[in-house]
DNA sequence: CTACCAGCTTAACATACATCAAGCATTAGT
DNA sequence: ACTAATGCTTGATGTATGTTAAGCTGGTAG
């Protein structure tokens, strides 16, 4: 049951079984059914969530009314509204199913409890968000520097899973595009 | 002299006199004139740099040679290419003064060491990267989502002085805009 | 004082992408 | 099997920004 995700910090840190036990012992289990919504703006976010199996995106809202993926996960990312998480603000973002998924909770409270007793943890989490933070400034370079067409190829090599997974027009809002534009792009490339 | 950084770290986590020493300890002070080069491509970062005065950019230069600045700095933030840094690559950025600049050089070792002894550093410092995790959150959104004028202000309102402090073209780089277009949108607001 | 240069602006034209509107598969529900 | 919904494509037109080229201003070096 809790094998992947201890595979999958292994990979970072290396822990006892002792420490595995305790780790575990705060996740809890969590399904959630295709376009259901395990955040939404205005939430208190008390957990971010590992995903066993499914697929989800992250999105904002503007005042528009149009809708921005900020974030996608698969198995074995992580998810939620890292900013309402982390600084304890009142959810931002909507964070909703894009399948039926399988995901592990884990709440602030007991991580917080957790990087005290176990500090290698502090260390796991803080590998982890600066992964997230290269990413982003990848993306940023990306968006600034970049034509949707470069955008498209770049995101087809770096998540060739994603993209063979969800619909084209999630992909096109990933990357700031219209539906239009990527499937005229994706017509070129043929 | 140090008391600077001090109070800056401070805000976060507090420290006692031994801790701050033993802090200090391991800054050491830099300081480069304006246009020159603090780290370029290639280079082996094993630093981050705290601004006591002054002012730099980080940018990228693609493979069209063209630059774009992923950051600035002034008093009282950090510098460096934090990728490059993290994650033990070569540099891929530049990082230059923008005005004569006094620094406060922090070495990657020496900081492992104090995280093993002092583990509130660790914290301090994943709290600094949480932050600008966020940071980067909010300009992706408004680099997809908002047109240059949009993204203008929010500088202006973001980083009001920075605005005041660095020449119009760096900031049109910084928005991923042309120095042209920036002045049209300049010309459009007053 | 003069000449230069950095920083900013302006104008004419080009281009990437958005918008609007429609149509066409494929899949899923009844 | 029929219908509706979903996802993708296409065409005509509009708009923001890029490109190129030039000129203006204020400060600074000689």
């Amino acid at each position: 049951m809790y094998s992947q995700i201890l595979d999958h910090i292994s990979r970072d840190i290396s822990l006892t079984p002792s420490e595995k036990e305790e780790f575990t012992g705060i996740l809890s289990e969590k399904k959630i059914l295709k376009k259901e919504l395990l955040i939404l703006p205005g939430d208190k976010v008390n957990s971010e969530y590992y995903v066993v199996k499914g697929c989800l995106k992250a999105y904002y809202r503007d005042h528009t009314g149009e809708d921005h993926i900020i974030q996608f996960a698969i198995e074995d990312w992580w998810i939620s509204d890292f900013e309402a998480f982390f600084q304890e603000n009142p959810a931002e973002l909507y964070v909703e199913a894009i399948e039926d998924s399988v995901l592990l909770k884990l709440d602030k409270a007991a991580l917080e409890l957790l990087y005290r007793r176990i500090p290698k943890f502090e260390r796991f989490f803080r590998l982890k968000i600066t992964n997230a933070f290269v990413a982003l400034r990848t993306r940023i370079l990306s968006s600034l520097q970049k034509t949707g067409k470069e955008r498209y190829l770049e995101f087809c090599r770096t998540y060739p899973q994603i993209e063979k997974r969800v619909p084209n027009y999630h992909i096109a809002n990933y990357l700031g595009l219209k539906p239009e534009s990527l499937s005229r792009i994706r017509k070129e490339l043929t």
